[in-house]
DNA sequence: CTGTTAGCGCCTTCAG
DNA sequence: CTGAAGGCGCTAACAG
């Protein structure tokens, strides 16, 4: 049975109240006695009891405030489920979460979103940062006001936060680069598309994808790398636009499923492709065999983490180890995603064929 | 804010120890208040606190006993592994985890372990069952006493129990196979090896192995599957001999990973070649491109779910949707496992190449 | 059959 | 600076 307050306080001879301000620094205490409440309870290895300390703390009415862009991809869209996910979960710790949708993405009314959300009595704030002063600013001030910070999704050059929650985008460039390597035997030429260079990630991720290639696959040419526009109906025309212009056989995708895919199936020659996400189009395509593989980035499990972060924080005390929290890529080929039943009936030997 | 027994009791104009009654079905009540009560809290959508439940329950001293093998391979390991995560994660609820372990790979040992465990005062159980009818009794017997059973990694046909966490057996053959599609490009001859048959869970792979291939890949021939030895030192000689007597350019390897990469480094021809799971000489072997991929059917997470799913069902009352719990298997490339550190620096641009 | 009460382990006043 | 008491939501034992 695990050791509790009450039975720190008989040992020491004080009361559980006493415990209590020693073991979290509360209130003013007696340095000699806070001290040896310490030294007992990390002999006796106390650990505070989490399920009971957030139905303490219910009262506290602790709430979660979420800052998201106006974005609407699939992949946000799946970020949002994590954080809804999550939600779920915590809901009988009586933590609540609240989501802020910024109108535009300007730093400016990020900033409006948080100070919404701070008047509204937010215990700490989720956010995915736009890569500004007026945010890092504005997040140095919080984390002074002793507001935990979570980044999520991306995160901003030398400003530390309580966390940051990213995907891992130097190994999705790695698998892509790996599948690419498994997909060519090493030879051939390569075209990668990748969403704006102004994110960090994004950057990374090529970084990986073209010194590997380097590296692994001398024989293997990339030809280009290609810059896709934001959120724009240009997409499609750029692809199809480079794929005419630079031929080739293979191509490394991230971007608007739609259009890369429908400009790829186009293409006269046939190209073999690894793609980014699960949006409903790219899995139909991997499914008709019509691109290789994608690389799920795990939008959701990134969503769920950053509240779980948060909630064992506010619940149990408990800090990440790494400020830098990096979600697992995962890969997916058609294979992953096939209904099993098909393949469960017949029955084989053991044996010769 | 979530609805409390309180206030349901408030609202019906009973207590409060009433309104438990009603809800868990616990004691005498009279059934016209009991269903006003069942009523008023539908509407309410009223929803048990896991947490001040498993708060208070806390001093029933609830017990989950693991009855596992001898088996001390590298999967089974993390099978443990997992459960003792697990373990830490709900040691705040106040439920404890006692491993019973059996001496022998025999029904009776095994019945025998169950036994004390109860007789330990377990209140669930979590079982690698054998195949034999004395454990179906058995646990039949223990679902009548109302102590849920777990089934873990494997499980029994024509016996329900509480849950049964297992690999997802078909997506696990069906990742091999499409590893396999992706490698050869549909072209070539294949080994498969497999373990002991008496397992349902490696029946189902193979099917799904040679199903798969035999409907995409026709120009892809399986010679032979050889069902390999328990755990038995004769392995690296049985794989050796049959890649001599059967030659092939790939091979799918399921069995004890030492002897399988050995006999396949020492073909006088080169071998392709994809394994399973995450053993230590595994990794290295992928590492060192010896082998092509291997795939990860997550043993940690099976161990982990199945005490998660009893403490859920303990602590809140919770059952699982459907009996079976097939935990899915992710591809494990040489790109997966490789330090990130040395593709996070250069920095290439945007451009022709 | 129903209400009351005393916890579970922790946090937070409020007295002293 | 410290102790005592009440409460978080639920369960269980005991009166009535």
């Amino acid at each position: 049975m695990a050791i509790t307050m009450k039975q720190i306080a008989e040992l020491t001879g004080v009361s559980i109240g006493t415990v209590d301000r020693a073991l979290n620094n509360r209130g003013s205490i007696n340095p000699a006695v806070a001290q040896r409440i310490r030294t007992v309870a990390k002999e006796l290895n106390y650990k505070t009891n989490s399920v009971a300390k957030s139905l303490a703390i219910r009262n506290k009415k602790l709430k979660i405030a979420v800052v998201l862009h106006i974005q609407q991809n699939p992949y946000f869209n799946s970020v949002e489920k994590g954080i809804h996910e999550a939600t779920e979960d915590i809901s009988d710790f009586g933590i609540s979460i609240e989501i802020y949708r910024c109108r535009k993405f300007v730093a400016e009314d990020q900033l409006l979103k948080i100070n919404q959300a701070i008047d509204d009595g937010a215990t700490a704030i989720i956010l995915t940062p736009i890569d500004s002063p007026i945010i890092a600013n504005k997040v140095k001030e919080l984390q002074e006001a002793r507001i935990p910070v979570v980044f999520l999704t991306n995160f901003l050059d030398n400003t530390s936060v309580f966390a940051s929650v990213c995907c891992n985008y130097v190994r999705s460039g790695l698998l892509a680069a790996g599948l690419t390597r498994f997909l060519t035997g090493g030879h051939g030429e390569v075209l990668v598309f990748t969403p704006t260079f102004s994110m960090l990630g994004h950057r990374k991720r090529i970084n990986a994808i073209l010194s590997y290639l380097s590296e692994y696959c001398p024989d293997l040419h990339v030809k280009k790398v290609v810059e896709l526009p934001g959120d724009d109906f240009d997409c499609y025309r750029i692809v199809s636009q480079s794929l005419k212009e630079t031929p080739c056989n293979y191509v490394i995708y991230n971007g608007d499923a739609h259009a890369g895919i429908k400009a790829i199936k186009e293409s006269p020659h046939p190209i073999r492709s690894i793609f980014y996400d699960m949006a409903e189009v790219t899995l139909e395509a991997l499914q008709a065999d019509d691109i290789s593989a994608t690389i799920n980035q795990n939008p959701e499990m990134q969503g769920k983490t950053a509240v779980k972060l948060l909630s064992d924080y506010l619940t149990s005390g408990v800090k990440p180890e790494n400020e830098h929290i990096l979600i697992d890529c995962e890969i997916i080929l058609r294979e992953n995603i096939m209904a099993i039943d098909r393949f469960s009936k017949n029955n084989f030997v053991i044996g010769e064929y």
